[in-house]
This record gives structure tokens, C-alpha cells and sequence, in this order.
DNA sequence: GAGGTTTTATCCTTCAAGTCGATAACCTAT
DNA sequence: ATAGGTTATCGACTTGAAGGATAAAACCTC
């Protein structure tokens, strides 16, 4: 490369990625859209864009986002990691922030046409690294809840058991028991009975009773679960 | 701010920080420099440096704290998160990644003179955001504590469990069991007998055997504990 | 060998989590 | 209305990880 002072290759391109997941018919999906630029115009590629200046990572997916889908459905956004591979974009030097966020499954953004749901058990190819950014965002969505209430970022805002079951076995990937959901849920203070039934529509059965989380944002609720003196997990009933 | 078609605003400067903790003295500590620039002149702050042109992140913050310890001794390295804030430099625009470094408790590395070991729980004033970046950094080590082998990292190659018993409780800010600990980390198969005894030169008391971590590399060992057949659990009981 | 010290094994309790079956509460069809 | 189907919920039981307490083991010094 010759040696020019204009460039400015001393200072990376900086780039902010989101992994949007939205359980859909069942299944985990994650919003993917169609590249109209080079390099790897055409492939699918996770929604992003350059880092602005006067924006923060966060401000900056956010506002990318908002090109896509209806950012006010997103019920949480949290910082992944930040990749820096140099030959992760072929032409030029670039980091890339990734995020995840979540939107619940009671809502059906509006689209445009270059931008689609994909389960995530069926990628297609993706551009760059993204592939193995999908993949280590739901596992660390399936690690949240396990430890977390971040279910509620994919719930709507009322549900029964059963609807959240479904949620559950569709991001965590395997199968969930009702029972143990509900008690699971309710010992840990994340689940409040609204106090109404679903008015049944359905062929029949015992109308399941209304549930919404206790609170709508991130808490941990299984820190420190091991090598911690029992009078220690008292203390986190608090909050 | 002069409109300067020349300056590099557009793109922000990143550096990378690095929470190189090792537990001194029966208590977690950070290794902390004496800043000898502005901002923040003379104030304790992160090891870490600009990111230069042909550096990944992870080889950038082993460059900048290889001028400071022998990196050779870190048996520990992963990225915490980018920080981004707008003031966060009152100077310029500048994002920042910071890195959590582990150094096994039985070595000494030689320091440069600007450079030294804080008590975690005894922090001086410091630069930037480098406060709140050490808690988050010291929280991350507390949970990663519980479920995974991460001890390893702290460890000298081999110990008692008197030995490992306090290094979790300077890390974790309280007392843990003996007992326990042997328990629970043994049923976990992360710890192995060496088959040896640690030949007493104290003033007495039965000699402790001497045990190393099985795997000297970062693994999940209790990752997904709720919600999950049992029949799944067994499954983790590979690799 | 008595007494002190530290380590380690054993027994016990507690509790989160998971399974299974019984009961409840609706529906529809006869 | 009532029998049968369907879904939801509750309660009893089992399992297993985690923590506490005590006793035994294995060294030391005097």
C-alpha cells in the first residue's frame, strides 16, 4: 500500500451490528437483512452500520435500527462484544460493536423489503463473521434465561404458562415442562398473576390464568449461586 | 469546534484498557499506572494504550501490558466490553475496550516504577471511567467463579485446597468452606489429585494433598442449570 | 505418647429442580 | 344435563447439588 498521509488507516472504521431475535411460529428468528453494497452485495447480513460521529455504540445501533424495524418494540438491547479481526471485513480495516436485542412476540413490525426473519437453526449464509455472531448471541440468551428474568423481553405483556412455555422451548432449544416453568419462575419472585383468566376461544379446556413479569427490566437472579454462604442468598430476595 | 476538513473526527481514536487482577496478600488487587500525560496527569488509571494499525484488540492490549508486566504470566485474557461514552475523554472522541487479565498468585512480576498492585476494595481516585470498569471487571470474575473453572487462572499450577480455599474468598469478598469447596469443585471434575503431599515444613498438622485444575483453559461447567431435563445435564459431562 | 494443629472423610440437613399423577375448569356433543 | 374431551393447575414424590458439623487422620513439638 502506498504510503498516503490523507489516510486513515491509522484509526480503524468502526461498525455497529445488532442480533434482533424475535420467537416466531415457534422458533427463534433473528431479522437479517440483504446487503445492496459491496463487499458481499447480496448475502445476508446482520442490520448495522457505520459509528457516527456524536452518537455513542449504543445511540448508533439504535438509530440503525431504526431503519428496519419499529425500534420502540425493542425490549431490551445490551452490548455483546466487540470484534476486531483484521481480515474480518476484506477492504478495509474495521471493528464491529455487536449487540443483542429482543422484541417481543406479540408484535409484528412492519418490514422493508430487503429485511426478513430467519430461524436461526436454518442461516442461510451470512456475510463477514456474522454467522458466528448469531450463534453466540443466543447463546447468550440461553444463558440469561437460565440466570436472569430477561424473558420478559420476548413475552408480551400478559400471558399464560403455556404461551411463555412455548417461548422458553423455542429460544432455549429443547423441551420445557409447564410445572416447572411456573415454579421455577415463581420462587424466583419474576412471575405476577394479573389476576384474570384468557376468555376462551379455543375447543375447550380450563382457561389458563394471566401472567406478567414482576419487572419489565434486566435482573439477576441467579448470581453467585455456588461457594456463597446460605445466609448470603437471603440478602438477594431484596430489590 | 472549527470545521477542520482535515481532522479525523468522523472516526473516533480507540483504546484498549486492560483489569489485570492477582490476588496479593489474601486480597484481590488491580494493576494500576501512574498516568504521565494529560488528561488525568498524575492520576492512577489502566493499564492499556491507543489501538494501532495491524493489531487486533486482543493483540493491542498484550503489546501495551507486555510494557508494564511479563505477559508471559497471564494465564487469563478476555474482552469485557467497549465503552463509548461521549465525556468519557474530556480531550477527544474516544471508545474505549476494555480486557479482563488473570496472573496465577504465585508470581511476582517485576513492575516498572509508575506501575502498582491496588487492593480492589481500596481503590484511589482514579482516570476516566476506570472505576466503574474495575467493578464491572471485578463482578465478571465473581460470577465467572461459580460456573466455570475460571480458578484455574489465579491458581498456581498445583495447591492445597487451603491454598485455593484463600484465593476464592479474596476474589469472592467472603468466607468460603473448605469442605465445600473441595466438594464442589471435585463433583465438577475440575480439580485432580497430583498425588503428592505438600512436604511440611510448618509447625505442625496433617500434610495437604496437592491438587491441580484439570483443564488449565477457560470451560462452562454449570451453564443452563435450570430449566433443562436431566437427561440433558449428562451431556455437559463430555469434552 | 500427650497435646496441638491442620487436613480430610463421613454423616446429616436443606432446598432448588424435575417428574408424575390427580384434580379443576372449561368446552362440545349427545 | 351430562358424559367425554381438553387444557390448566396443584400437590406429592424423587433426585441431586450444596452447605454444615463432627469425627477421624496425619503430621508436628515437647
Amino acid at each position: 500500500m502506498v504510503y498516503d498521509p490523507q489516510a486513515k488507516t491509522d484509526r480503524p472504521a468502526h461498525a455497529v451490528l445488532a442480533v434482533v431475535f424475535q420467537v416466531r411460529d415457534g422458533a427463534l428468528q433473528v431479522l437479517l437483512w440483504e446487503r445492496a453494497l459491496d463487499p458481499f452485495n447480496g448475502a445476508w447480513s446482520l442490520p448495522g452500520g457505520a459509528l457516527s460521529a456524536g452518537d455513542t455504540l449504543e445511540a448508533s445501533i439504535r438509530r440503525h435500527l431504526a431503519a428496519k424495524v419499529d425500534v420502540r418494540e425493542l425490549t431490551h438491547l445490551e452490548q455483546l462484544e466487540t470484534l476486531s479481526d483484521l481480515d474480518r471485513n476484506p477492504d478495509v480495516w474495521e471493528l464491529a460493536t455487536a449487540y443483542l436485542g429482543l422484541i417481543p412476540s406479540d408484535v409484528d413490525p412492519a418490514l422493508p423489503h430487503d429485511t426478513r426473519w430467519h430461524p436461526v437453526d436454518k442461516l442461510p449464509t451470512l456475510a463477514f463473521d456474522h454467522a458466528a455472531i448469531v450463534l453466540a448471541a443466543r447463546d447468550r440468551l440461553r444463558g440469561k434465561l437460565s440466570y436472569t428474568n430477561i424473558g420478559f423481553a420476548f413475552a408480551p405483556e400478559t400471558f399464560t404458562i403455556s404461551e411463555l412455555r412455548m417461548l422458553y422451548r423455542a429460544a432455549l432449544g429443547h423441551e420445557v415442562s409447564s410445572t416447572n416453568l411456573q415454579r421455577v419462575l415463581l420462587r424466583r419472585h419474576l412471575l405476577v398473576p394479573t389476576g384474570t383468566r384468557r376468555e376462551s376461544g379455543r375447543a375447550g379446556g380450563r382457561p389458563a390464568a394471566l401472567y406478567s413479569f414482576r419487572l419489565r427490566r434486566l435482573e439477576i437472579t441467579d448470581q453467585f449461586a455456588v461457594l456463597r454462604p446460605p445466609d448470603r442468598r437471603a440478602e438477594q430476595q431484596q430489590s
